[in-house]
DNA sequence: TGTTGACTGTTATGATATAACGTTAGATAG
DNA sequence: CTATCTAACGTTATATCATAACAGTCAACA
């Protein structure tokens, strides 16, 4: 596992949390999550919550939303890749696609203008195939 | 002008706010905004700022940069564009790049999964030429 | 078995953002 | 010109998101 080799753990709260993030389908924000720890004996207070997500994040396991300051489990939790997340506008669900095509092309993008790209996100709003059926 | 075609108004505190962004290298948060408006006679408090700002987002003169919580002057305020930020890791610099090649690749793979876009935001962190040369 | 470092939990606070309400002022129909 | 309408403004109050700092726990290991 990816986590050991840092000399760190997926403990019992970091677990639960993946599993919470893994159940909802969808984003969640920081203090959802926090509600469903505390309600199932863990810590009660942010730091708790954010501790874990953020280490979720730095491992690979999850990934955070800016848009929604929420976040989401990876899909792809072994693979180093870039991701790609479309927001739906009306029901705010979370579409995790795999950006490696474009992402190359803003590498280049970003070069041509002196910038040394590192990590990106792309984040694009629209309609999901659900909502896209619906009248407004 | 496009803010006139649908009733609204450039007014002062709007005006002004866009002249502080542009003044700014870089994006700003909504309170060092409000903090430069209140010294100069605008209002006061944290609402003056945000629809001062999202005003200047909808009507395409700023954009909102949700990885700084904060906004930055639109580079291209005439035409309807995608835009990409490059945002340095080291200094918070704003780079606007435009994404219109990569997003038409956006656009298609996410049909590809039903989604239809709308608009989207590419928010990329890195090194920016200035930031790269310096050892760390 | 004493030290170390990762982890957990807490208190307290900071930073970001919006709801709701009353007032002001420019546009326009009568 | 004046009544009315609505965009915009400013305020109070509060909601929402996030982190600093510190004390205690526990497993690993010299």
């Amino acid at each position: 596992m990816r986590a050991r080799e840092n000399g760190v753990r997926l403990t019992p709260v970091r677990r639960r949390t993946l599993e919470i993030l893994l159940e909802a389908h969808g984003a969640l924000g920081a203090y959802d999550v926090l509600e469903r720890l505390s309600a199932e004996g863990y810590g009660t207070q942010p730091p708790v919550a954010y501790r874990a997500l953020n280490f979720l994040v730095e491992n690979g396991f999850a990934h955070r939303i800016q848009r929604l300051n929420a976040f989401t489990a990876c899909v792809h939790p072994a693979r180093d890749h870039r991701a790609a997340f479309l927001i739906c506008a009306r029901c705010n669900s979370v579409t995790e696609a795999c950006a490696d095509s474009f992402t190359q092309a803003m590498i280049e993008a970003a070069s041509a203008v002196g910038f040394q790209l590192e990590r990106s996100t792309i984040e694009a709003v629209g309609l999901c195939s659900a909502c896209a059926g619906k009248p407004a």
